[in-house]
RNA sequence: GCGGCUAUAGUUCAGGGGCAGAACGCCUGUCUGUGGCACAGGAUGUCGUGGGUUCGAUCCCCACUAGCCGCCCCA
């Protein structure tokens, strides 16, 4: 028989990596709670039709990487429907809020997610067919105040102080405004005319990209071009009075709080629904996908999904881009020890290990429960791998009710009482 | 989807057309109620999968699969 391997492009996270997985959640959590961000949980799966007109047809994760089958109708007047495995979680969300007529609440809502995301894409380091993205919204009717920069400002400040807290060091984010679609219309009109002349100097890809999508020529890194680029037209002339100011907001409001950013013109994001501020949060050490979380403002995604005006920005975070900064930073993971190895000594002593096992951890104590049979060099070797200290039981002290422990960091062996145990145990090495 | 590199023990890797190797880890013993250190011994495996060339392939060739790197794009 063939052995069945986890598909390409999705891997198994197994302990002890699991437990950074868990702290980076945990820690997601904590800050998001600290921004009265509540969790919102969407389906995997969803109607094709919400990634094709919120994401954007043309878009390449629409286009090509998208996990789209046709559902079985299971009776005859049931119809044959198109589901796609969720891409991204910003769509799910909005279709959500209009769903449930969040709207109506009059209330700002702040929802955050954690969660799988599937995209069909070539894998390589930092990007997986199966990945996870933490991520969070704040959308709401303009009534609540959904437009104002300082919701831009706030989530950016908020994305500062958890990369912070994570231990993400040397971070940089970088800062843009694509305007309204209107001011986006007129500036590819604007960078199609400035190619024109300079194109045909430029590599192939730009010479392909000036036709299909001009908006990516920004992103060309081939060095030949970069002082072509730098004499392009930047999209903050094409802004509005309405945009310009927006932007001046946030990043007046940056300043105050003292989060640093560069302003990047060439920040163009991939996905349609952007509008006015884009950012992207980007960390070296990570290869070709430097990007650590993007996101930015939709200001008409409900609508284009069918729903009332909801004004939102939000922003996506690369659960797995963010355990391999953090494993890169920090390679040696410490091994966690559990506060106790309970080495029975004969299998005469299993049922009354066990027992004390279970008082000790029902007092919170982190226990590891040996075997009888095995000789008692052999428990210390393994108590010496999983635990801090180990706890004899043999005829002495059942005898007694006098237990052993040793504590491996010091190497002190201590009588103590059975009633003493659980509170001794739970010293911390060396005190 | 395209291009480059790679695939050998649990792990990290060396090797090379004729008995499959190292280090670490693992097991046993020196030590029948005491770990780490030391010493002595031991087991590792379809050499990614399938085909081809050859007397003989883990090695050479082809295909496939997977990983890594780059492109595209993105988290």
């Amino acid at each position: 028989m063939t052995t069945l391997k986890a598909v390409r492009g999705t891997r198994d996270l197994l302990p002890p990596e699991t437990a950074l997985w868990n702290r980076i959640e945990a820690t997601a959590r904590a800050v998001f709670a600290r921004y009265n961000f509540g969790e919102i949980r969407t389906p995997v799966f969803e109607d094709t039709a919400l990634f094709s007109r919120g994401v954007g047809e043309e878009t390449d994760i629409v286009s090509k990487e998208m996990y789209t089958w046709e559902d079985r109708a299971r009776a005859q007047s049931e119809k044959t429907q198109t589901l796609t495995l969720r891409p991204e979680n910003t769509a799910g969300v909005v279709r959500a809020y209009i769903e449930h007529k969040l709207g109506e609440t009059g209330q700002l809502q702040k929802l955050y997610y954690i969660g799988p995301q599937f995209r069909r894409e070539r894998p390589q380091k930092g990007r997986y067919r199966q990945f996870s993205q933490i991520g969070a919204e704040v959308i709401g009717p303009p009534s609540a105040g959904s437009e104002s920069p300082l919701r831009d400002a706030e989530v950016l400040e908020m994305l500062a102080t958890l990369l912070d807290e994570l231990g993400i060091e040397g971070w940089t984010l970088h800062l843009n405004s694509v305007g309204s679609s209107a001011d986006r219309a007129r500036y590819n009109d604007a960078l199609r005319a400035a190619l024109v002349p300079v194109v045909g100097q430029m590599c192939a890809d730009c010479q392909r990209r000036a036709v299909t999508n001009p908006l990516r020529v920004l992103d060309c890194k081939v060095p030949a071009d970069q002082p072509i680029i730098d004499t392009l037209p930047v999209i903050a002339d094409s802004l509005d009075e309405a945009s310009k100011a927006h932007f001046a907001a946030v990043t007046a409001a940056l300043d105050a709080a003292g989060v640093p950013y560069t302003r990047n013109h060439r920040l163009v994001r991939g996905l349609d629904y952007y509008t006015r501020t884009t950012f992207e949060f980007t960390h070296g050490g990570l290869g070709a996908q430097n990007a650590l979380l993007g996101g930015g403002r939709y200001d008409g995604l409900s609508e284009m999904i069918g729903g009332p005006k909801a004004p939102g920005i939000g922003f996506a975070m690369g659960e797995d881009r963010l355990v391999l900064t953090l494993q890169t930073q920090n390679p040696a993971a410490p091994q966690v020890l559990v506060d106790a190895y309970i080495a029975p000594v004969g299998e005469a002593m299993n049922a009354a290990a066990l027992n004390l096992a279970r008082e000790l951890r029902r007092q919170g104590l982190w226990v590891e429960l040996g075997d009888g049979s095995f000789r008692l060099k052999k428990s210390f070797e393994a108590a010496d791998k999983t635990a801090r200290q180990i706890v004899i039981l043999g005829e002495d002290e059942i005898q007694t009710g006098i237990l052993t422990v040793k504590n491996f960091s010091t190497g002190v062996q201590t009588k103590v009482p059975r009633g003493e145990l659980a509170v001794f145990l739970a010293e911390p090495a060396g005190a």
